[in-house]
DNA sequence: CCTACCGATCGGTAGG
DNA sequence: CCTACCGATCGGTAGG
């Protein structure tokens, strides 16, 4: 091995177009949705950025850098949507709260889906993911809580168990990640509705409606 | 290609302890599952089962055919439901046809968990997998109509699109994968209860229902 | 000659 | 930012 000066300055008005790392991230995370982290190589994320695959270690240190950063991305918008309903919605029943969640949720699936799309692929499958996987789980967590409270105050139905009724509340939320587009029919503001009412009031055409 | 005999059948009495064709796909779909699938390799699947990687050659001609198999096993299944709902119950309504296929679909998924769960995740990096997705297209094709069916009878909201509505109703279904464990809390009809119930009615406590 | 394997290694490619 | 490579490991197969 030979020593190394560590990390030149970007230069300006030379070389090539110079991406910058949020360049290289946002590439990468398209990737490993399209074909799966695993599958995904470097020289991969090369080809399509128009670099050779050492030059995108000027960049970044690694691929499981770069996984980290996405998954850390999601993750905050998420943690900020469930803190919030904890502490800024303190007055409001749980029922308001949860319905402010899912709505928010959806909102951040939206804006963030390949970042999100790839937090709900992983599978712990290193240090990262298994730090990605626990922080996952706390608000899993959260959320599970605020279901139980919402059933105990009397507004969601109580013949299913809670933690049940979260989870396939939040599978469906989640389950936007697997076909939303931003350029595609719905937007965002049309998806939450459907969300919301679909998993609030049901499917079903009803005469009377609380 | 060579010809090949098919299947001999198991020895008893003599060699180790007999792996079969079946064994060797169980253990590499739950490998799959746990792991991801460019994530596991052959040498893990060995030593699961104790052999040597080699000796899995003997059982199966590849990594990718044991995929195909437990895509098929996945695809197969809910092929059945669907062509069911289309054809031994073109008396009934839309909506009952769709609360069938809701039903049966979740038998479905708990009862083949794992190979359903590789068929969701699946990508597309291969002709294995391109086959299945266009298999599974057809599925979420014919779902969709069913849904589209039973708004056009009344049955079902109309102020959400059928599209919309297909797409978030199965996403729910589809997310029991995520979490269902055999031998956890929650048996099979429980769960086809609740998601049944969730879906059609909401999760909010209502006066009235129809 | 069969089966059920083993120790060793093939040609290629991964991340770095 | 490139050419030239590394240690390791991949899926799969050789002879015995």
């Amino acid at each position: 091995m030979t020593s190394q000066p560590a990390e030149p300055p970007p230069r300006r008005g030379r070389g090539r177009p110079g991406h910058d790392q949020a360049a290289v991230l946002r590439a990468a995370v398209e990737l490993f949705n399209r074909k799966g982290y695993d599958a995904t190589s470097m020289g991969d994320l090369a080809k399509e950025l128009g670099l050779t695959k050492p030059a995108i270690y000027h960049h970044v240190t690694g691929k499981e850098q770069l996984l980290g950063q996405a998954l850390d991305d999601a993750l905050d918008e998420l943690t900020a949507v469930v803190t919030e309903a904890f502490r800024e919605q303190a007055g409001r029943s749980a029922y308001e709260r949860l319905r402010e969640v899912v709505r928010r949720s959806v909102e951040v699936l939206v804006a963030h889906q390949p970042s999100v799309t790839l937090l709900l692929r992983v599978r712990g499958n290193s240090e990262v993911e298994l730090a990605a996987l626990e922080r996952r789980r706390w608000l899993d967590d959260r959320l599970a809580a605020l279901v139980t409270d919402a059933v105990a105050e009397g507004a969601l139905r109580d013949d299913v168990p809670a933690t049940l009724v979260s989870r396939l509340l939040f599978g469906m939320v989640n389950s936007l990640v697997e076909w939303y587009r931003p350029d595609g029919a719905y937007d965002r503001a049309m998806v939450a509705d459907a969300v919301t009412a679909i998993a609030f009031d049901g499917l079903a055409r009803h005469e009377t409606r609380v």
